[in-house]
DNA sequence: GAAAGATTGTTGTTGACGACAACAATTGTC
DNA sequence: GACAATTGTTGTCGTCAACAACAATCTTTC
């Protein structure tokens, strides 16, 4: 309908390439698909988050789940995994590495013998802190990526996300 | 500095877990994160688009890759792969099985003996156009999750990682 | 024009991740 | 007390990004 349908680059009949002067290359249908434009976003954020908190090893999901057990401390794995929308199968492994790490702790709940609460160490409180820090200068890459207004807009659009 | 610093719910001082209201955990310093929004935004576009193209059997990824070389018939796998931010590694997987389904068809090249011209089959074009209309499809669901205009302004504001 | 270097497609490995299924221990319900 | 539901755990499967290595084939350089 639109101009979507968009015009082959150059009928090749039966498979002259011609070098295709690097990057002209058409998305045609995919500029208007927003998944498309998200998806290359969220792996570019995710590239610099890994990068810039490399020096403490640490991914972006273990930062949700240590940021998360930081601020409601006792929280069962049931809990946490709902709340980030993290299988909880896939969430015994990341407490397995972060309590190898000495960052979280799982203690015994008594009120039920099948949970566990969850907290930070000491060290894994501070150590947080500093994690906090390296999110923080992500984050400025981030604005100077796409502008500030720009991302504040965005964490508008997308809030019902969180 | 700001308000993300946050107070621990319950200083639950020694594992009491209280059973803790569904949904009202908080998130602390993630509600300021863009990339943690973008990620969470981009799983749920992903499971939309994979469930109204289920009928065809096309991913994400696939459509992509179909749309460029429906729009761009006579690429290499090295220009796709660079246009669409794709590991040639894993585009070589992805034409395998697209070329099984008779989708697409690797031509060689004569200009460069080393590469292969792409191009779609005739059964690949008509079968790309049914795709575009499921995929339009699930852009109108995007537009439902997340309005009219904030759709246009976040693929606005993301043109450039296109 | 031959040697050295770069590119293309391919194969294989690794690790993070989402989605399921099954299970034991425990709790809640009737 | 029997039966269903929940919690943590283990395991499998498939997708995906990131590398590394390789043979065949250009391209550069002397």
């Amino acid at each position: 309908m639109t101009a979507a349908q968009s015009s082959p680059r150059k009928r090749a009949g039966n498979g002259a390439v011609r070098p295709i002067d690097a990057e002209e290359i058409g998305l045609d249908a995919l500029v208007g698909h927003a998944g498309y434009a998200v998806r290359r976003f969220q792996i570019w954020i995710f590239q610099d988050f890994i990068r810039t908190l490399g020096e403490v090893d640490i991914r972006p999901t273990q930062y949700s789940v240590l940021t998360v057990i930081g601020a409601n401390p006792g929280l069962s794995q049931m809990a946490v995994a709902k709340r980030l929308g993290i299988e909880r199968a896939r969430l015994v492994h990341l407490l397995d590495s972060l309590e190898q790490r000495k960052l979280v702790k799982r203690v015994k709940s008594k009120t039920d013998r099948r949970s566990h609460a969850l907290h930070l160490t000491t060290q894994g409180e501070t150590a947080l802190a500093k994690f906090k820090r390296l999110a923080a200068e992500h984050e400025r890459h981030v604005e100077e990526k796409i502008g500030r207004d720009n991302r504040e807009r965005l964490l508008r659009i997308l809030a019902d996300f969180t």
